[in-house]
DNA sequence: GTGAAAGCGCTAACAC
DNA sequence: GTGTTAGCGCTTTCAC
């Protein structure tokens, strides 16, 4: 309450200079009190500090930033893939964005979320790092845009990317090693006697792709059929019907189901369901990502678990490094399958 | 690949004044030019147009920002309860995001995103506010701040926030109206022939006390007994062991349960599979957002859905109209119930 | 230890 | 139509 008088009766302070004023010193010298700045006598500073805060005084970070050449904003940005648009994307991103949040705050970082659509505007990322706005960027999925960033990267060093590696690209990224994930996965289904594997799932991003070329490689190597690819979007709602259609087509010819995400998987069960076939008694299905709802599909999808909160420390870590100055190497953390009840 | 080379060969130009000296304008003429102003010479635009796409000019936002007083940003910031810490917090805030983005992204706006614990700084709100970084505030859940909300809703008008309508409130806000949504939920379950309802979650939070509130209304309308609060976390995790240890000290006294949120409905109808109880056979089971998993679970689950897209729409729209000046009110979202399985 | 002064890159009067 | 000028609010030499 006491408070409350107090802002009533106060004079507005909105800049360094006002407060200069009123503490009867050079605004040159409330600045360095503010930024903890060496020399200033202790006296001086705690009459600033106590000014500033009777006051609510925080100062402006646009002009800071502009004068320092830096903003303390971190851009992270979402490329939406041609067939995506307007849609929300996809839980895991989601996911690892909220990490991420956590991440660049406790480093001290605001963060400055941006989604795109290459298709609609090619210039998405250099117009991002252009603003002035950002002191660096992180890439979240590579979607299509593979060469685009590698270009920018040769040019820009402030920017993470989480994605697929691979041999010899000049971006930095992090992020799962897809291929062995997809390995283990489709192993796991021909372990439990699946012989004719399908992919369920759009392999046309990076990360899909190596998926789907992981769980080829187990088919090749335990002898197997090569695994059937059966196409489908992103979005909830298209993607249950193409699995619908998909599943009419060639339901009898398949017993292991291996999807590129857990969100795919959880609707290809509805659909298994649906056409009257047993989970996994008459098909095997594999997940990935393992999201929450894994554990929540009846039964529980087995799946390959991302380590997301150790995805969004490497990225926030190595960007700090890259900004400090350092050379850093791509970090590719290993999936972990997980058994539960699918497969 | 002739654009690679033009690259290589062209001399940098970062700020206004180097693109007005290749121009041979003033830096003024070129700023008028990019920003679209009325009296430039058409000659001299497409000039200045050309030669800024060029070179892969961009004006820096921080710059212009300081200027014209105004960002382009607008801030979006989630408090976390003082429960959920770290915690990546409910998905449905998660995908509100992504609805604010797409639509900010439409109306010319960045987004800043921020988390912040407001009990470990009381400061949260006015800190970023007053950081000059942003034209305006969207604030998603009043967690437990609503008085602080309110205090600063007094003293700036350019906030808007996600939550439950309070009769008489200051602070702007959009929110389904969540006790007709508990009314609801709670009236299916009743109907269903449930009469000795729970409530699974925490009662803390507005929204969640209000659709309690409103079960609670059913019940009294309805006249069967008072609805049982079963206090839970939000973070599955912990949630899961609550549900657990509930059920087992209540679990054949109920038969039905309205849960306050999609994920904790889903967390249920796994601890009721894991007791043996049946559902809706034993107990009648509705969630609160429909969420994606709503329809997946087995049974699907029976739920309130909040219109999360028009939620979205409605708070960037009614933000943007509060910068322009206008007096807006409150924008409360009519729930609508959505019969699956579960009940 | 503190003040004065010169900008960071841009925009908006105000001239012409 | 275009140039000139004076800042936006802050930080940082350079003096003293």
């Amino acid at each position: 309450m006491a408070d409350r008088e107090d802002k009533s009766t106060r004079t507005t302070v909105r800049t360094i200079t006002d407060l200069a004023r009123l503490a009867g010193v050079s605004p040159g010298t409330v600045s360095r009190a503010l930024a903890g700045k060496s020399l200033v006598n202790t006296k001086t500073r705690e009459k600033i500090e106590a000014l500033a805060r009777q006051h609510g005084f925080r100062p402006n970070q646009m002009a800071s930033g502009l004068r320092r050449q830096k903003t303390g904003v971190i851009g992270v940005v979402i490329p939406l893939g041609h067939d995506t648009r307007q849609q929300i994307s996809d839980s895991f991103f989601m996911t690892l964005l909220g990490y991420l949040a956590d991440e660049l705050t406790l480093q001290g970082y605001d963060l400055m979320l941006r989604r795109v659509v290459p298709d609609e505007d090619a210039d998405w990322l250099d117009r991002f790092i252009g603003s002035g706005m950002i002191d660096g960027v992180i890439v979240i999925g590579q979607s299509d845009q593979f060469d685009r960033i590698e270009e920018v990267a040769e040019g820009y060093r402030a920017m993470v990317v989480w994605g697929n590696h691979q041999e010899g690209q000049r971006h930095c990224v992090v992020g799962t090693d897809n291929r062995l994930g997809g390995r283990l996965a489709a192993e796991r289904l021909i372990a439990g006697g699946a012989r004719r594997l399908a992919f369920v799932g759009d392999t046309g991003p990076m990360e899909f792709a190596a998926r789907f070329a992981g769980a080829q490689d187990a088919a090749a190597r335990l002898g197997t059929p090569p695994v059937l690819a059966l196409p489908t979007h992103l979005s909830p709602d298209r993607a249950s019907e193409e699995i619908a259609r998909h599943l009419a087509a060639h339901g009898t010819a398949i017993d292991g189901i291996f999807a590129a995400t857990d969100t795919l998987a959880a609707l290809c069960l509805t659909e298994l369901r649906a056409l009257g076939l047993s989970v996994p008694g008459d098909v095997r299905l594999a997940g990935f990502d393992d999201l929450p709802i894994a554990r929540q599909t009846m039964p529980a999808l087995t799946t390959v678990r991302q380590d997301i909160a150790a995805g969004a420390r490497g990225l926030v870590d190595l960007l700090l490094r890259r900004l400090a100055g350092e050379t850093t190497e791509s970090l590719v953390l290993p999936p972990e399958l997980v058994v539960r009840e699918t497969a």
